[in-house]
DNA sequence: TTCACTGCAAAACGTTTGCAAACAG
DNA sequence: CTGTTTGCAAACGTTTTGCAGTGAA
């Protein structure tokens, strides 16, 4: 029953720290294969699957923020507090933003849909700033 | 250039018109392998890829609607007008619900994002009505 | 010694593609 | 005939799994 390093679930290994390390590191959200090339950089021996354990391991332990989008790559953000996302759909780049009308929002969805509202998740689709046709 | 069936794309072809039955018929949010299974009763012949085909050259024609969760299966949805979405964290169901703030909302989370808002996408997460604890 | 974790390879899953044959205009 | 669509099988990208081997308490 002695706990290690992490809060409860379990040790924070060479490999998660790694995998930590890249997606703290970057402005980006990385897709898992990203996150596998460049994690091998810090530990070459580091190997796919161990990236998706660790990624797995991370995200449960609330260190990290799984970004699911359309049937493509999970994506994952060093951002983990609640937020809301926009996606461009020129470039494909997805940047965090947050809309502080959510509380209010998840009352009236709840209302409408009749569900027990848990969460909210809020998805812009629209040109980037760097795509848009002026400044 | 002379048109077929339909309004630009293409023929409405017997496997289309099925698939597209198949969506119209049901409730549900159905996946691409639920269509499949229903299809083929209506058309013992057609083959998965042509369902895929189909539900591609449907959603092109804006005669349904594709909803990608997660890194599951896409759904297909005949409501094909904006409305939002709210998922059931228990049993997976999938309910259209309408919000009418969004006019105001796109407007918000694009000032918020820098983005050039095309449009947003809602869901709600929690529990449906069969599966909260009370009535 | 124990138990969690790793690395590898294979499988699983949803989806897409290449291509020959069938079909409609 | 010509172009489109079909059906099949094989390929694809992402994720999960089985399992033997490693490593830290």
């Amino acid at each position: 029953m002695t706990k290690s390093t992490a809060e409860q679930g379990g040790t924070l290994t060479r490999q998660r720290e790694a995998v930590l390390q890249v997606i703290r590191g970057s402005e980006e959200h990385l897709t898992a294969s990203e996150i596998f090339e460049q994690a091998r950089r810090l530990l070459p021996s580091i190997s796919y699957a161990t990236v998706y354990n660790s990624l797995k391991f991370l995200t449960n332990a609330g260190m990290v923020h799984e970004v699911k989008f359309g049937n493509g790559a999970s994506r994952y953000d060093r951002e983990t507090g609640r937020h809301d996302h926009a996606l461009c759909t020129e470039c494909g780049k997805l940047v965090d933003f947050d809309l502080d009308l959510t509380a209010e929002l998840m009352r009236t969805a709840a209302r409408r849909s009749h569900f027990k509202a848990e969460s909210i998740h809020l998805t812009l689709r629209g040109l980037c700033p760097d795509c848009r046709p002026a400044g």
